[in-house]
DNA sequence: TCGTGCATATCAGAGGTCTGATAGGGGTCT
DNA sequence: AGACCCCTATCAGACCTCTGATATGCACGA
């Protein structure tokens, strides 16, 4: 028995050591990791994943968009997109037609889908005020910033395209 | 400036709509993918993914311990972490050593493994200054808080009580 | 001693994510 | 027109991640 137990002191969630002495990269992981846990399980009885839900709610708010669009929008390569879009499909959440022009395929939310998505919204809110429970409002403006700051900081998408001028 | 005729005016990474007016979870999402994937480039000639790093870290940190401790401790499955070392075995980074009492199998980092670390440390150091790049002390310690409380409150971990410092 | 319960490990299967490679459609430039 | 390039879609392969189920070792109490 002996020398089994600890010979190291195991930091716990919050501890100093915990994350190799605060690596911004290894916190926001695990905050990640706990935020998408939490909405899977929230969204589970719905059986919709987590990415599923973000793709649906981005079609249905830009309907008609070829998958490649949609990719872009939600950071994510047009592969990745074509795998939640198939079982988006097969689940009969949103539907993809083929167009007369070029080979772009639009994307559009179902009526079913669109029910679920309205199911959704219902369990996420309670997550979205968690996250933002003990946060005052200057400290959640330097939250979303930092967070925003850093993904399109990071972001080797460019999908530019300002017609702004 | 030829104006491909879009039906909507798509939001780019820092707009407004981008994320659906600001869920914090998406924001979580796109910022962890995006330091993911950044982390994956400067660690990719080495040969070396992000969560290999991770874990490699782990154990190197707390040498001996069975995989479900530093499961445990990266906030991972057991079958996750399987995977992950049955690679890292694989390529010499660490080795699995069955012991003479239990079920329990010692993780540790062989020479080249601690090699391996220390090359990317260097790759890894850049990045987090980036990360904490335009941040004032105060924005910084609001912004690691923040990522260690929805670590901590999300977790199904159940590692207990924060602690107090 | 036996049984229960907990911790550990592992198999099976599903889904998400990437890089690399292949291919077609459409517009621009010469 | 033809060549070129960009955008789109998709196949292949690898890795990461989860849930669920199964098996084994150890500690504890009856």
């Amino acid at each position: 028995m002996e020398g089994k137990s600890l010979p190291y002191a195991l930091p716990r969630p919050g501890e100093r050591k915990r994350g190799m002495d605060g690596y911004l990269g290894y916190l926001l992981r695990q905050a990640n990791a706990a935020s998408s846990h939490a909405l899977q399980e929230a969204l589970a009885d719905l059986g919709l994943t987590a990415p599923q839900f973000l793709v649906l709610t981005l079609v249905k708010a830009y309907p008609g968009q070829p998958a490649a669009q949609i990719a872009r929008l939600a950071l994510l390569t047009p592969q990745t997109l074509t795998v939640i879009v198939r079982n988006l499909e097969r689940d009969g959440a949103l539907t993809r037609t083929a167009p007369a022009a070029g080979r772009a395929i639009s994307l559009n939310v179902t009526r079913a889908g669109e029910a679920l998505l309205a199911q959704c919204r219902g369990r996420t809110a309670p997550l979205e005020a968690r996250m933002a429970a003990g946060l005052s409002p200057e400290e959640e403006s330097v939250v979303r910033r930092w967070l925003v700051r850093v993904a399109t900081d990071f972001a080797v998408d460019g999908d530019g395209a300002p017609e702004s001028s």
